[in-house]
DNA sequence: TGTACATCAGTGAACGCGCGTTCACTGATGTAC
DNA sequence: TGTACATCAGTGAACGCGCGTTCACTGATGTAC
């Protein structure tokens, strides 16, 4: 899809760009803003490292517009279940296997709290951002439109998630998603 | 409380080594296994860095006994809550702002999840041993024993203290700790 | 349309800093007699 | 109980590696005429 694109035309930086934030958005969900080094990086993006800094004023201004599109891309899934099947569905591609097992395309809200938690700044303020509008969404798809709930929802989702990535023992894992999967639609069912 | 206990002796040491698993195991939880550098960790220990490895074979060797010393320190709070107050009580202490604001001595499972996703070995272990643990103790504590319930409750549990402590803003982590809070309440009343 | 020139995306070597790890040394501890 | 000696916790300098950042250079692009 254009990786050939590589020269001093216009058209070629907006490509090495955009190609450069999405490799970095996918490896930060995958491994943390940490563990992403620009050469690396940029080598996955078939470039060298020096020309890193006409694309980035630093790794931090990188790591910022990454997750930006991180957030963005991350939740288009859940809005289109949202259109889809509601909170149901929602709840359903939330904690589906392939969401555990795919970190660099999922949610970002999932994959980077305590990064966030532990930066500051405009990522910060993105993440805040994301998390209020996955609040809304639920809220106004639950019976009653129960804000309660809705973070009740929201919280199960994510920490489902980041438990069933971070523990080591697959039957655990699969349990932990399945059955807040089930105790989520038991509990949607009985409010309606 | 022995702070000053400096020396040669094999009491010495056992105080220098407990201190610096402490510290490390407080700074961990803040701060992410990452952001804890050798050094650093030895000064706030009260020692200097070259005598780390009279302790440790390796920092990762320290990493690993501090996330043992977190997660057994960070459950206490949880076990003495359910003894007192069951279900119920573990929710409000797990989801208070006091354990929000001080994840240096708060539980472990939220603060590390992502840093253990991302490692292998003995700290992941023992963190889904942990995690196992919370499970047992809340189906045990659910009306019915009802294992999806508790998994919920973990996973709403988990996720709202991330999410309260990765959030910028105060008003959506505060209500995100309360309505997770009511919801969860809530929902123990209605099944029992 | 063609030509000369300035710009600048991308290259790869080099720099500097932080940090994990090593090491020679010191002096207190604990043990053998 | 006292003395000589080996051990080893702790010190602080030094090493080496990884990584973010800089820089001189190249050659294609795009623009001025």
């Amino acid at each position: 899809v254009g990786f050939e694109l590589v020269g001093s035309s216009q058209a070629a930086k907006a490509a090495s760009h955009t190609r450069i934030v999405n490799v970095a958005s996918r490896r930060i969900r995958r491994d943390g803003i940490d563990s992403v080094a620009v050469a690396e990086l940029m080598n996955e993006a078939g470039l060298t490292h020096g020309g890193f800094y006409r694309h980035f004023a630093s790794r931090d201004q990188l790591v910022a517009e990454a997750i930006d599109v991180a957030l963005v891309e991350g939740s288009q899934r859940t809005y289109a279940a949202a259109e889809v099947g509601g909170a149901d569905a929602i709840i359903d591609g939330y904690l589906s296997r392939s969401h555990r097992e795919k970190p660099e395309t999922g949610c970002a809200v999932a994959a980077l709290p305590s990064d966030i938690a532990r930066g500051n700044g405009r990522a910060r303020t993105a993440y805040s951002r994301q998390v209020r509008r996955y609040t809304e969404l639920l809220t106004g798809l639950t019976p009653g439109r129960d804000a309660d709930e809705a973070h009740l929802i929201l919280a199960a989702l994510v920490g489902a998630v980041v438990l069933a990535r971070a523990v080591n023992d697959r039957c655990l894992s699969d349990a932990m998603l399945e059955n807040t999967r089930r105790a989520l639609h038991r509990r949607l069912d009985h409010l309606s």
